[in-house]
DNA sequence: ACATAATTTATAACCATTCTAAACTAGAAG
DNA sequence: CTTCTAGTTTAGAATGGTTATAAATTATGT
């Protein structure tokens, strides 16, 4: 149901085989009208509920290690205890509460420009990204 | 050996029984002139290197985590291998190069001031890192 | 339709980390 | 200097996220 077309179509386009399983997973993560973060736990959950037939965990992690290298989706570093995944794979930065284990965008435009006043000889800068853990107020 | 003297004082102080295990562990960490940073792994290895009498993987556990909570020791998000931890727990902030693994600190003096622009009622900011992903030339 | 290479799948394997429960030890009290 | 006790260490088992395996299935070009 929907236009499933367009992800077929760019699977296709990125070597990908258009597969009902990777359909699947495409419908989860890019129809929702805003970008969001997923651990494979949390992914796992929403493709039991908005999916009819089931999909091996092995898949879904196949799945979405092929669109990270795609650059489909991002991982972000927050913590060891799980991989966290975010469909917006634009530079962007994160506030984290680590209680509530709970992550919030912070486009690019929300933070003043970052002066890294240090250089590494033989290295060059891939990316920026900056982390600001907050708590609930109580 | 050297003045385990002041470890025995400080771990007491803590609340922390200043057993052969936590001073060996203690020395390997905070004697060094330079702060440094570790994995769990990387620390057993030294500590195999460094010290004569075996200390359980458990303990190593048990003491990296009773010192990050006491504030000794910080935990730094990079990805989700492996926990990675600094003996420098002021605020700070990181080069990171994936390759290598390698990880390079960025003094607060060496970044201007990162502004943000976005509050979030209810949440306060409790630390504010910057992780700059570097790749090698070649 | 057929062939073939890509993909999916269940399951096993892996590895960092945590748990468990028994043995040990630091420090306090007698 | 012994005894007691709570804190600590320990080996090994258990856990949980992730990756590997190898057989079954499927997409797609011919």
């Amino acid at each position: 149901m929907s236009n499933n077309l367009e992800f077929i179509t760019k699977l296709r386009a990125s070597g990908l085989r258009p597969t009902k399983q990777r359909i699947s997973i495409c419908e989860v993560l890019f129809s929702p009208a805003e970008t969001f973060h997923f651990s494979i736990n949390e992914l796992v959950k929403i493709i039991e509920r908005k999916t009819n037939h089931k999909i091996s965990l092995a898949t879904i992690y196949n799945t979405i290690h092929a669109f990270k290298k795609k650059g489909y989706l991002k991982e972000i570093a927050i913590n060891s205890d799980q991989s966290y995944f975010d469909t917006n794979t634009t530079d962007h930065h994160h506030f984290y509460d680590e209680q509530k284990k709970e992550l919030i965008d912070i486009h690019n435009s929300e933070i003043g420009p970052i002066k890294i006043n240090k250089t590494i000889p033989g290295k060059k800068i891939k990316s920026v990204e900056v982390l600001v853990k907050v708590e609930t107020d109580y």
